[in-house]
DNA sequence: CGCAGTGCGTCAAAAACTGACGCACCCGAA
DNA sequence: TTCGGGTGCGTCAGTTTTTGACGCACTGCG
């Protein structure tokens, strides 16, 4: 009995690790590489070779459209070829599912060119798709709703979302005209760019004027005629995006320090709350009258308020006595809208 | 002078074409191909080669770890090797943006082997973001926020989310144990998946009993003890989750039509609206005291009511007169909550 | 104008590949 | 059990490709 690979049948393999070595190397078209600095970086990987031969196996590349060449200038610039892409072992209908799946929901959450970069990634994964019925289906299974109201996000002119991405991007401050609420008019405003909100459709700038710390949330849907400027972004000291809406501060808060909140809820929504926890330390008891005792620290937004006087009867607020206040007079004055007619 | 590629210099290239086709035709290692059909596929493709060169080339590849080989039977059965993954050009910074993006935001809406699937290039998109700030820092610099209360998401049992997530993808039936709202006790349920909606972080199932075309909405943190079934799916004719959602089904539709709701809002209510709109068809014009009127045709929903509520004094319904009357009732209500203590 | 840097033709030597065997081994059918 | 076909692989001579080492043409730069 012999054993595999006992003997060997001259073949060698280190000319497919050369060609793979090269090919990993190159830059895509815009960029491009000169053949010595390509020598040079092959050499840094442990790989000796010379100048004659890297030539020879360029120009062997170059007619199975694997690079391009630009001949025109004498140290040659070498480039990735028109051959779009070369990928061992080819894309799984997996990875295809995530590449449409992040096309179809990382709209808003992607730079215009990564989105741009994703679509010749797409169209092959259509084709991956097509072959697994279980896989192109699966889109048609899953769906996000946003919790609230289902509403019509408005429109952004495409000229804002390139520009403001990109200013995102490269870290570099924007003015543009903005439409104050309620006004009619635009304003210029120069703006210092710190991160984005996507809230159900509507797409927000947090930036701090330029010059200044004081935040303003900007909504790309009233900003127009944007441009960039030279000056960088000026981040400031400590700020975390993920912290500033984690502070719920991206959802217009009322006051800075968290709350202690009491109600008195009714069993349904007592039932909701036992799952859906308005905060970690939520505590939820029966109460006297039926209904349930619920404690829970949260901020004081605007959407706190509106998530109370929402639930109506079912939800009583207790304390702090100054919400119960500001709800009380509501409920009255809203009631009162309803008493004639 | 004489042109470019003039003169040959001997080289083929044949032989990479031959590399290539070989391992794009490779399975990954669940799967494998024996040398004889990878033989066929080959000559299918156009290429002609022989047994003889197809075992020396992967012998080759072997022991580039390219490919692996089982040798335990005797028509080898040869797969993608360790080699995780060969890919020109390489991945660009965008790509590697999109990938990490994706493993972030999509948790939810890919069934679990996709999500492994990710991992690997996830762990490779890190390494290529390492090298770019710009790219690297764009996570931080943009998030996701619920439109309304920020709450916590209740948990799902990993085995719940595996087996359901399974069940839809291989559009089989499934019976679990589930607690109807508002019950402590877990009563067990014949599943009929039909998709899955994603809403603020809770996790619902839309399906059927199985058997019935009753439509039941389950939620997966309520859910228990899964168990798939060897029945397939019965999909009702004509459903299509994206219409079933789009109907607002999926948030507790309390009548089949839609209706033409009518309001008065205050301008500030007003501001938004004309921003985010309540329905394509939505009309607003200035009223006689300063308020405006908002007609539109939407979904009667338990949101929706929830939505008329949230804006107290802001927001008064002229009609449907049924909705007016429930929310002057409810008002009346919750105000008489407040009117003593 | 001269010189260094590049690309490429050339050519002989070296290496790799091919095709055509034959043998060893496994396995299923007779 | 035997037998024959299917596979994997060693071998070897003939062929093809690659390599290494020139030299020349051309470019850009001082």
């Amino acid at each position: 009995m012999w054993s595999r690979a006992a003997g060997r049948d001259g073949l060698d393999g280190m000319t497919i690790r050369l060609e793979h070595a090269v090919l990993s190397r190159l830059p895509k078209p815009p960029h491009k590489i000169d053949t010595r600095s390509l020598l040079e970086r092959l050499r840094g990987a442990g790989i000796r070779t010379n100048m004659r031969a890297l030539q020879r196996l360029l120009v062997k590349l170059e007619a199975d459209r694997l690079v391009s060449c630009d001949a025109s200038t004498k140290p040659y610039q070498w480039s990735w070829g028109e051959e779009q892409h070369v990928e061992f072992p080819p894309m799984s209908a997996e990875t295809a599912l995530s590449v449409l799946m992040a096309q179809e929901h990382l709209r808003h959450l992607l730079p215009p060119p990564t989105l741009d970069d994703l679509k010749p990634r797409a169209r092959r994964a259509e084709q991956v798709l097509a072959s697994s019925k279980a896989f192109r289906s699966w889109r048609s299974k899953v769906t996000v709703v946003p919790r609230g109201l289902a509403v019509v996000p408005p429109a952004i002119e495409p000229e804002v979302v390139r520009t403001v991405y990109r200013a995102l991007f490269e870290a570099r401050q924007l003015t543009a005209d903005y439409k104050l609420r309620g006004k009619c008019d635009y304003r210029r405003f120069d703006i210092n760019p710190l991160g984005l909100v996507v809230r159900e459709g509507v797409v927000s700038l947090i930036s701090t004027r330029s010059g200044t710390t004081r935040f303003q949330q900007l909504h790309l849907h009233r900003m127009r005629a944007p441009s960039l400027t030279t000056a960088k972004v000026i981040v400031p000291t400590g700020f975390d995006l993920q912290r500033y809406v984690a502070q719920g501060k991206a959802a217009y808060v009322l006051a800075e320090e968290p709350i202690a909140l009491e109600l008195l809820v009714s069993s349904l929504v007592a039932d909701t709350l036992s799952e859906v926890k308005l905060a970690q330390d939520q505590a939820l008891e029966p109460a006297e009258d039926g209904r349930y005792r619920v404690r829970a620290t949260v901020r004081d937004t605007i959407d706190l308020r509106g998530w109370l006087k929402s639930y109506g009867p079912h939800v009583e607020v207790v304390g702090p006595g100054r919400i119960r206040e500001e709800i009380r007079a509501e409920l009255a004055q809203a009631a009162a809208r309803y008493v004639d007619r």
